[in-house]
DNA sequence: CTTTATGAATTGTCTGATGAATGAGGGGAA
DNA sequence: TTCCCCTCATTCATCAGACAATTCATAAAG
């Protein structure tokens, strides 16, 4: 074995984005391999070794990075067969980390449509909950997203940052964990929309009045209105993001009608 | 500092469940302290040495398994600080394990109540989707699923893995990956309605009937059927998993109507 | 009083070695 | 021949100890 240089440049340059320590790092860069294709389920990676030795990382990083992913399913570990890509059903799609990973470049297709069709079942139920529920601070701070939004637009990131304080808001008032957990899924969808609508046909639609009559129903404590104003917006946020994408995508649920209330 | 007793009897003797290595049994006691509230969000875990050298095993397996719960949202670590619980917004609550270690001993009736809400949420949409989308493969899985619990009755361990894979197959056949990805969570709501109603009341209802209604109306391809179907099968649900726990909780929302096919 | 330097505590990373699990292939028995 | 068991090599799992990097608290300097 040659004499390693210790340090000669042995560096990742990719920057360790915000306080990702190397074990974080390694783990981002390959799940986002994982998610994005390159690596597929049933595949065997490289061992521990030889894996970390092509990195510049110790085996300790490396492994540690591996826990991260086995944690969030995209990978099983044993003994003698090695590290191997588990199958997608095994993945934890709605782990924040592992759908910032999905969504860390164009997202596929097919999965924005599910991640929408998800959105358009539950949160108008949230929304409905919120306005049962919502506590005076809650619905304060959705005022002050609802504020933020009219006042810096969506081509500014404080307004787009306003939007995904209003749908936190709106789930956290839901008094539901863990539709409150959802939070993360909800604004990885909301931050597509934005940057679609954007990119193909800025300022098409002003999104605050559909976001003003969401609030108006929770703050008046109507369930029922706060459904079906959800409802729209999703139904609204959704064209927008696809609008691009031709007409083949079309969320196929329509809202529900009348709301049973406790 | 005196010489170390090597393995005098170091070893958790608690079974390393399935495959779980060490790291991963370190990761699941630690997990389960904390989310059952022995550790509170805020407090600061014992620093990694003193922690390892407790717990009898190396700082590595002990960092292994704090990557894991931070993965997971449970803790956050920095040097100097050390690691500390966080706080309950954080934690991945859908995340298969997470919910298994809260389910590991009697729930608390709130989140129990909140889980079902969830199921009420979406369960129902679930199934519409799955009368429109479910392959014959997926429908004679169901079938199969059904069978099994009427064989077996929830009485034994395999009528129960039957009833879950009903579900577990539905849910699959909504064809929304991440719709699919719930099937945990609601696997962990289904066995403990199970055994709630073995518990008070054993055989008090007949579960398969509610099932079957599901299961007609996705073989016929009816959603509003199986969306009503299945509504009333997780209020039937919730009934029989609180029965015994006296009237305060109950399902506050109602199923939706009509369904707007696509 | 504010800013800057120093230091200590804790996590982060590295290195090298040994243990344990497991799949594959070989050898022996029926 | 066919099947079972044993051995062995490969890979992950665990351990031990050292050093680096980060960060908060405190003291020193202006």
């Amino acid at each position: 074995m040659v004499a390693k240089v210790k340090t000669a440049k042995p560096l990742n340059v990719r920057a360790r984005r915000k306080s990702l320590r190397l074990h974080g790092t390694i783990a981002r860069d390959l799940g986002i391999l994982i998610v994005s294709g390159r690596y597929k389920p049933g595949e065997v990676l490289n061992n521990e070794v030889a894996a970390s030795d092509r990195l510049h990382v110790s085996r300790t990083a490396y492994r540690e990075a591996l826990r991260i992913l086995a944690a969030k399913g995209l990978v099983e570990s044993r003994p003698r067969t090695g590290t191997r890509v588990s199958d997608r059903e095994k993945w934890h799609l709605l782990d924040p980390d592992v759908l910032s990973w999905i969504f860390e470049f164009e997202p596929d297709d097919e999965l924005l449509y599910s991640l929408f069709e998800l959105r358009k079942i539950f949160e108008p139920e949230a929304a409905a909950l919120a306005a049962e529920r919502r506590s005076d601070a809650q619905l304060k701070r959705m005022a002050a997203a609802l504020e933020g939004m009219a006042k810096h637009t969506l081509a500014v990131e404080e307004g787009r940052i306003a939007d995904q304080d209003f749908h936190a808001a709106l789930l956290e008032a839901s008094a539901n964990p863990f539709i409150t957990s959802l939070t993360t899924s909800v604004s990885a969808a909301v931050a597509w929309t934005t940057i679609f609508k954007q990119r193909n046909s800025p300022l098409r639609r002003d999104p605050v009045p559909d976001h003003q009559r969401v609030f108006d129903a929770i703050a008046a404590g109507d369930p029922e209105g706060a459904h079906a104003a959800m409802a729209h917006l999703v139904d609204m946020a959704f064209l927008d993001t696809t609008r691009s994408k031709g007409p083949k995508l079309k969320l196929a649920r329509g809202s529900r009608g009348e709301t049973v209330a406790g």
